[in-house]
DNA sequence: CTGAAAGCGCTAACAC
DNA sequence: GTGTTAGCGCTTTCAG
């Protein structure tokens, strides 16, 4: 790799000369700039961050740490952040957490090391105590909030979207709507569960805590908590799933093939987070949609602002809304005629909106 | 940041023995080592890596540049790669080329200023010139390749693949077996074409031009090509499809589905590369399935067995196997009877190995 | 076994 | 406008 130096000599120049015609072209004589541009141009320099960053103690960097990048909405959110860095010229260094606050601590270290400007968080449990070792990084909390007083954060109304799926489940006439919920640790599922039951009780229906459950956001444990209470005898069974994210969806879904229950007929399920796999499956799948590509996209920027000296005054918190989509996997309940869980021809299609067009591009 | 020289003074030593006791324990007494170890731990020190990397010109880095982040197949081969890295005390920066040759270019000339030791890379049809700008950078070239005369491939057994997926819909009795393939300037999309030609000759069949419709690896490009594909005349329509790559597959069942077409009565498709889309929709897909993990993981060891000098003579070409793996979208084409691409009684469901059980862990 | 000192590539004072 | 020089934090000779 050539050096600075090397440009500078083959330029003619010192390396201060070359440096500056680089970084402040409006410090050096118009002829010597395009020497020294010629030069880098013909070694094909490209400036050490290293050294740089070293020097400067600015690396133009941000760390940026998901909890689980195979998860859609994660590799959305990170793609949101990686291309708005990008516009700012900025690189963003991604890291996975897998949900594990042990990984995540190592990440925060492993990261620390190449002096990061900044972090864009998907928080575990861990991360309020983990960030307690690194008080002048300056953080924004994405999607998952750690209850740290003055934290910045861009999340999504988890209020709202926990109430309009519940609403809508109760105004197509169920009266038993179950809940998978995450862990009750991470504030997304708090939120959201608190939404339903809050919904419930405005609606007059009694919060059933036998009807939900919770689970570790992965598929499988919405399969499991599924199966669990789509297993319960017909008059205690709900006729409704409010699932509360994306993966634990897909588990619910396949219990209920595995049942061999019919949705919507038989169960509705309401899903949180839009995904092509909500969009695709059959039936299409209602759901709770959030913003993930410009969650990402507002995270970083916020972020950037927050670096810039002049933006010290930007707002803490962002809050971006929810969509409930209507799609084909709710309609009313079955009427329970002899108790049996057989189907119920009255089920009928709810209104939708439309969903599943041709592709996106 | 507390820096070595903060521990040193803690520590009632040099910065050198500090620095000695951290990296190199051996090399100094017991209870010095412990001391500085002790001050380290109190001061939350943690090793700059810029200062570090400048110093030795090491960076424990490699860099990763895949085509689609929002891919789950290349999500996952980036997930096998950083995993593989962390177990070798190794960072991997991941950056996306969005398939843009262009993208690519910035994103090795980011990466190259970043020191890595190695990359790792998905290329693009650009790649081949964009390398011969760093010709000291050891690459692996992984999932598709360029064609340099001495690069180091990680792929899978595109051929095999393809040729398995095409004598399946051969056996099955089509006779007019349609192809959405990649870019022809992406060796995976020929590769795959190059069997599927060659099964259909070993079979007696004749290729038709007209049958292969090529796509940019999007998901809209395989619904547009089905779309074009599938409003053929129906005694010329392709009563089955092979499609080259796993977001074209979504497109092509789409349109399928847009058309009114029972998959598999009235079509068959195998899709390359395996997902939870395709094992969840419905009818679960046929496909082609690559250990994309694996995949990544084997990249990187590769990768970092060349970095370490004794590694010298490490293999050049990894390929891993694909597996066809049968679900229910294909089966027998619809008799022809009057010309009509009516539903046929006699289609009848492939035998199938198990696929769909409870999701995965 | 430990310390002093040099230097990785770069930029920012500070001179001229 | 340009050159000289120091120093970012670290590791590694080289002495002792």
């Amino acid at each position: 790799m050539p050096s600075i130096q090397d440009v500078a000599q083959l330029a003619q120049v010192s390396t201060a000369t070359a440096s500056r015609a680089l970084s402040r072209p409006d410090m050096v004589a118009q002829t010597t700039r395009e020497r020294v541009l010629k030069a880098a141009r013909q070694l094909g320099y490209q400036p050490n961050v290293l050294a740089r960053g070293l020097r400067q103690g600015e690396t133009r960097t941000i760390g940026v740490i998901v909890t689980d990048i195979l998860n859609p909405f994660h590799a959305t959110l990170a793609k949101g952040i990686q291309d708005a860095a990008d516009r700012h010229g900025y690189v963003a260094f991604l890291f996975n957490s897998d949900e594990d606050p042990a990984k995540e601590r190592r990440a925060l270290d492993t990261l620390r090391g190449h002096l990061p400007q900044g972090l864009i968080l998907v928080p575990t449990s861990g991360a309020r105590e983990h960030l307690k070792a690194m008080p002048d990084l300056p953080v924004v909390e994405l999607d998952r909030v750690t209850g740290r007083p003055d934290a910045t954060t861009v999340t999504t109304d988890n209020t709202g979207g926990g109430a309009a799926a519940t609403r809508h489940l109760i105004e197509l006439g169920h009266t038993r709507i179950g809940m998978i919920v995450g862990q009750q640790d991470i504030s997304t599922a708090t939120e959201r569960h608190d939404a339903y039951r809050a919904a419930l009780h405005a609606a007059g229906l009694t919060y059933d805590p036998a009807l939900v459950l919770p689970g570790n956001h992965r598929e499988d444990d919405g399969y499991r908590a599924a199966m669990h209470l789509l297993s319960l005898p017909a008059d205690h069974r709900p006729t409704a799933l409010f699932v509360g994210n994306n993966e634990m969806t897909v588990g619910a879904v396949l219990a209920a093939r595995a049942l061999s229950l019919r949705i919507p007929e038989d169960l509705s399920i309401v899903g949180f987070d839009d995904s092509r796999w909500a969009q695709t499956m059959t039936p299409p799948l209602t759901v709770v949609a959030q913003p993930a590509y410009d969650l990402g996209v507002q995270a970083c920027e916020l972020l950037l602002r927050r670096l810039s000296a002049s933006g010290n005054r930007t707002p803490a918190r962002v809050q971006l809304p929810t969509t409930l989509i209507l799609r084909h996997s709710t309609a009313p309940p079955a009427r329970p005629r002899s108790g049996a869980s057989g189907p119920d021809p009255s089920a009928a299609h709810p209104p939708v909106t439309p969903s599943t067009g041709p592709p996106r591009a």
